[in-house]
Formats: structure tokens, sequence, C-alpha cells
DNA sequence: GAACTGACTCAGC
DNA sequence: GGCTGAGCCAGTT
């Protein structure tokens, strides 16, 4: 892409994660090749508001939906990944081990 | 233009 | 085994 940010690579990734899955910060910034970013793969989220971008699918390592508060829509991110089939316990993705894709793994 | 911040993660204590 | 500090980079102040 002829953005060279990071941003866009983030973007791309995140479009690409298939329903009923959902993946981490730090398998974005992972895939990209830079381990600690994961910040700014966050951060690139939190610009995402407003575009296509299913940030709902994307949480922290343990499964913990930390940015449900930053998501902008009508329903919660529980929501949105309860109806792919995804079980959200106390804000946690239960079986998230299930339904962790990893994009260097299964997209690559 | 320098300092701060942020949806994270890992290592060390 | 839980807490703290450091590192990453780009956008915002």
């Amino acid at each position: 892409m002829d953005n060279s940010s990071f941003f866009q690579d983030v973007y791309e990734v995140v479009r690409l994660i298939p329903p009923g899955r959902v993946t981490s910060y730090g398998a974005i910034a992972h895939y990209l090749g830079t381990r600690g970013s994961a910040r700014m793969v966050g951060w690139a989220l939190n610009s995402s508001y407003g575009q296509e971008i299913p940030a709902h699918r994307v949480v922290n390592r343990i499964g913990v939906l930390t940015g449900k508060m930053y998501f902008g829509g009508n329903k919660s991110m529980q929501e949105l990944l309860e109806e792919e089939g995804i079980i959200i316990k106390d804000n946690q993705i239960e079986q998230f081990d299930q339904v962790f894709w990893d994009p260097s793994r299964e997209l690559l």
C-alpha cells in the first residue's frame, strides 16, 4: 500500500480477521514485525473510529476487552462478539485459545 | 519543536 | 505471584 503508515497495515490485518475469531494487539504488532509497538496497534484502532474496522475483534493478549469503552457503536463489543459465537464473561473472552486468530500463523 | 500520551507487552524484582 | 518500569512509534498539545 502506498501509505506506509503503520496504521494502514493494522487496518488491513484487522479487516482480515474472520468472523467468530479474535486477535491481540501484540499478535498484529508481531505480524508487522514490531513487537514493542503493540501500543501503536491500539492507537491505530483508536483512530479507526468511524472506519470499516471490526475493532471489536481485537483484544489484549489475555482476551480482555480493554478498549470496549473506546469502541464507538450502538452495540457493545461484547454483544457484537457474542453474536459471532464468542463467549464473553466479565469483559474477558472465554475459550480465548479456541477463537484466537494469529495473523502470522493463519494468514501467512 | 520538544514533551506527553496511548485500546500493550515483557522482563525484572 | 503480583507490582513496577521500560520500550515501542505516531499523533496531539
